[in-house]
DNA sequence: TAGTTTTTGCAACGATCGTTGTACTTCGGC
DNA sequence: GCCGAAGTACAACGATCGTTGCAAAAACTA
């Protein structure tokens, strides 16, 4: 019973926060859209700002270990590295509507940085951005140990990689196909990472 | 008189929301900001909404006018081709005391997209982010038929080079070395569209 | 200087909000 | 069925906020 509340409580205020932001959203709103009393959030979280709290670091648990389980399923064996790359772009920029709450609330708190607790924000960093980009920065690795790429630091490939793809579809206007986008985006990061480019330029 | 009250309420607004946000701003703070009287924003802009408005259109206007100057002098005339890709991604991803409260408004827009009219985010991204893109697309071509690069869709290829660069510089770790980012950034450009590249992969 | 326009100061309104205290109810474990 | 813990309903508080009306003051124009 307490779980269950505290799991539609955390669902429920990351639905909230992440359409509303932290200072529309009402503790009022918040509790109904649980379906628990406000009262029992102030007996939980204390305040305002530690339901928020608690939000951002499970949203961004449960999201990292997501992205880092479709980049083990897409980047752990490559069959043909082009279409592979092109399926995780393709993944990576997908808006799903499980974890579309969670890049609206990642808005949010790019926006209201200089409200939200230093700590907070360290905390969903760690979490979040970069034990992700750590992930892919291994894959990268080893795939380059395995001769797909060659590439002196794959952190910052693993960056170029994202930005390329999810990056760029997100930057992309309201009639641009994203699948050619991210084709595009691939075409870059093969021809310049691909066995033997390093050397050219 | 009144043309010096209208700048200093557009700048001063556009430092209070680009901080606060625009639930959290208040009325009277966006007044006191610009050494105004509350009343006075009524009598201009209807109510925080217009005013908000206007803020996004003038501040886009003025920003996007300087960063098509900074592209026009940086990518106008190619001295040596990397070099000056670098310090155009060095001039791109500099944050500006001058246009930084802009980008702060710009993440405010973009987590509060649900509570904004259309209208005005149609506004702001046709004057801003779109009208930027077709500026360095501009360049890119022209560069390309002077055979700098070798390019098929040069208005992807701006986004692939801010994405490169100032993309990939913002989404740095805390410690990571913004030049080094840009020098990786364009190095990948260079690979993926300078001449014969794309014949390769 | 006279008249018109713009700006200001002030009070007030209804509404919303975060938070707390308290008494009542519900529920899981024994 | 009992007990302690967790959840709820309700009222109330001080505070803040967007907005308006109005009369006085200031700035600008002729």
């Amino acid at each position: 019973m307490r779980t269950d509340k505290q799991r539609a409580l955390l669902d429920g205020a990351l639905r909230v926060f992440a359409r509303d932001g932290y200072s529309r959203a009402s503790i009022d709103v918040l509790a109904a859209e649980a379906g628990v009393s406000s009262r029992t959030i102030y007996n939980h979280y204390g305040d305002k700002a530690g339901l928020f709290r608690a939000v951002i670091l499970d949203s961004s648990d449960r999201v990292a270990e997501r992205q880092i389980a479709v980049a083990d399923k897409l980047l752990g064996r490559i069959a043909n590295l082009e279409a592979d790359l092109v399926e995780f772009g393709l993944q990576w920029a997908k808006r799903d509507p499980e974890t579309e709450p969670h890049w609206a609330l990642v808005r949010q708190i790019q926006a209201d940085f200089d409200h939200i607790a230093p700590e907070t924000v360290a905390a969903w960093k760690e979490r979040g951005p970069t034990r992700v980009r750590q992930a892919l920065a291994g894959h990268l690795r080893r795939l380059a140990a395995e001769g797909h790429f060659e590439l002196e630091d794959p952190s910052l490939a693993a960056v170029h990689l994202v930005q390329l793809t999810a990056g760029s579809a997100a930057a992309a206007e309201p009639g641009e196909d994203w699948e050619t986008v991210i084709r595009s985006g691939v075409g870059v990061f093969l021809r310049a990472y691909a066995p033997g480019a390093t050397s050219r330029s």
